[in-house]
DNA sequence: TAAATCTCTATTGACTCTATAGAGATTATG
DNA sequence: CATAATCTCTATAGAGTCAATAGAGATTTA
């Protein structure tokens, strides 16, 4: 499962694609459309500027704006900021690789193989679907405003 | 990642495989071969004997045994014991669901779209490989004893 | 009856998660 | 240049979870 705050993240992001081109988006304003608390969002808002998904202006009509196009961020993106590797384990994670201490042989290992077959399934939908694809088939409908 | 409890319960389970059509076996003896503190995997098999993956017999000779054929105990089987729903969030868990609280329209929402196809991927692996699809393809090697 | 074994519940310490607080740094603007 | 607006950073608190250990209880076999 997510986390909360990865879930928020995601609330967030959205909201900003939906912004994307216009002027600096304020914290304040961010939580209100994602309903996510507003301290809490700093933080999270903070980490993605510093993993390079966001980018900020600091003092009067400040604000966050995404750091590149929807389309060059993907959901594996985010999720890795808030809640870390998509792998089942350390030794089948590509951002967090570490062998099991335990471990005897890594390639025969009955449990690394199938993780690693699982770790593969979840990262190639989580790294091919991006902020653009989730905005483009959303209907306008389901939109806030 | 899966909680140390959920490596453990793998570990445990293939050792069981190993062991299957024996007489049962005892938790000492599987702590052992698995490298579990033993106390610590009492609690694991008891979860994983109340969920009908493990059967148990008590007093003298007593211990653990698979309740089913290993063909038939898949990795998704255990880790959901261990660790809970394979899904990202409860929108998209079968094994779980519930509706988000603040979601206006689950067909319409951009990120449950793609947490259900995340699930989706994850399931079709972890559904498929079984504990004696995990045995069949190991090396002789590189198991112990 | 005794020994061996699983069963159940409690406890502990460390850590993480969610959320809030507040002082500090930076910027735009009148 | 003073002020207000905004992001930045670090600390803190409470609740909960995780990993591990402990020990008394129930059951079975011999």
């Amino acid at each position: 499962m997510l986390s909360q705050k990865g879930r928020y993240a995601l609330h967030a992001l959205i909201v900003l694609a939906d912004h994307d081109g216009e002027e600096p988006m304020m914290i304040a304003d961010i939580a209100e459309e994602a309903g996510v608390p507003r301290k809490f969002l700093e933080q999270i808002l903070l980490e993605l500027r510093k993993r390079g998904i966001l980018r900020s202006q600091r003092g009067r009509s400040g604000g966050y704006q995404l750091a590149k196009p929807p389309a060059d961020i993907s959901f594996a993106d985010i999720i890795r900021v808030t809640d870390g590797p998509l792998a089942l384990a350390p030794c089948v994670s590509v951002t967090a690789y570490h062998r099991c201490e335990d471990c005897e042989d890594e390639k025969t290992c009955a449990i690394r193989r199938v993780l690693l077959a699982a770790r593969d399934a979840t990262a190639d939908v989580l790294e091919s679907q991006t902020l653009a694809g989730a905005m483009t088939r959303r209907s306008r409908l389901s939109r806030k405003r």
